[in-house]
DNA sequence: CTATTTTTGTACCGATCGGTAGGGTATAGA
DNA sequence: TCTATACCCTACCGATCGGTACAAAAATAG
């Protein structure tokens, strides 16, 4: 990508980039892709359809466009977590709880996880789709996969017990959208961290 | 519910109802409920519009109708190996199974779970959906219940232990909708089991 | 047979969907 | 100021959506 330097030919963009894409997530975390409309994405973003056309090429290109940035975003702060001072077992909790204040957070209801519900429903619509949710998840997943690797559990191998942590996220993911509270998804978090590493302080 | 014996006033019904709510419930399944459109239900139930209209009400009722189906044919067979002979392990592991096999069905692609799916992106669509997705996740969820609080795990309440086995449940279902096979699935869930009651046979 | 009741098939409704054409507007360079 | 370029707004497109009106068809009751 070239930078703008001081070139910039035309009228220039009247809306942050960066903005829009996350008002977009937003939107399609909490209704889902296919039943986000252009109406109400147009509307989050704070732009029109043309512009958005322009922009982003496409719906599908929108979406695809807030996946990365969403995977980025959540990669970034797993990563931030797995390079903290602390023990293995320390820092999944962090990321754990950390997500899951996210998937519990009124929007005005609870939210669950952007790629779980992508996953579950909108992949059948195309392959680009399920390609693109499979990579996001699967950037999050080393860096928690490397937190573990880093010291292993004892009762199993490392890459068993990433793929059982990453299934635990997808639950907790699902129940939160169904209401379930932070409290008690909590307790079972640190429920998991303690089967797979013993039991804690 | 009336038998009918002798009586059948009128033209009579050119389908089978349970066979039609069956048909149903592999579109959504398949395709979840906002993208599985009238036209590909009628088809695949092999039906008119005004016939489904008239039997069903509405799509939402169509689909409440599939949900309660589904979710009693698997709190049946869940409470089948509930009350079969062995021990709550081995009972745990049945039904399990029984479930990944179901998630990873190629119909032509993994299907998952259709109350995971439903429950995380189509329930925003209507409070009421979401109060039948959650019915019917509890009545499965009990049944699991009793098997796990007949014989409690070593490490953790009886509650405890049966909500991270449904959430397990949840991420194998997402997990098998994006392509992950049986086999890895099936190490999983006994690495999971192995977790919950100690290392197994 | 006729009358009545229920289902079925065709053809259609208004609403909404994603996507776009065309003209007006704001900036940069000359 | 004049031209070129890129963006923004209004209004619209065809397609598809869920849902229905209406009449023909198929059964029972008399």
């Amino acid at each position: 990508m070239k930078k703008d330097s001081t070139r910039a030919p035309g009228r220039p963009r009247g809306f942050d980039k960066d903005a829009a894409i996350d008002a977009a997530t937003h939107v399609f975390w909490r209704l889902g892709y296919a039943n986000a409309s252009l109406d109400e994405l147009t509307s989050a973003m704070g732009l029109s359809r043309p512009s958005l056309y322009s922009a982003f090429g496409d719906k599908e290109g929108l979406f695809l466009t807030c996946l990365d940035s969403h995977g980025g975003a959540i990669a970034a702060r797993v990563k931030a977590a797995a390079e903290s001072v602390g023990s293995a077992r320390d820092k999944l909790t962090n990321i754990l709880m950390s997500a899951l204040k996210m998937y519990t957070l009124p929007d005005p209801v609870p939210r669950g996880c952007l790629f779980a519900a992508a996953s579950l429903s909108d992949v059948t619509l195309s392959p680009q789709l399920r390609e693109a949710v499979s990579a996001q998840l699967g950037r999050i997943g080393e860096e928690t996969a490397k937190v573990i690797a880093e010291d292993p559990p004892p009762h199993m191998p490392a890459e068993s017990a990433a793929r059982l942590y990453s299934s635990m996220l997808y639950g907790f993911a699902s129940r939160a959208r169904l209401g379930e509270g932070l409290e008690v998804l909590k307790q079972d978090a640190e429920a998991m961290i303690d089967l797979i590493y013993g039991p804690g302080s």
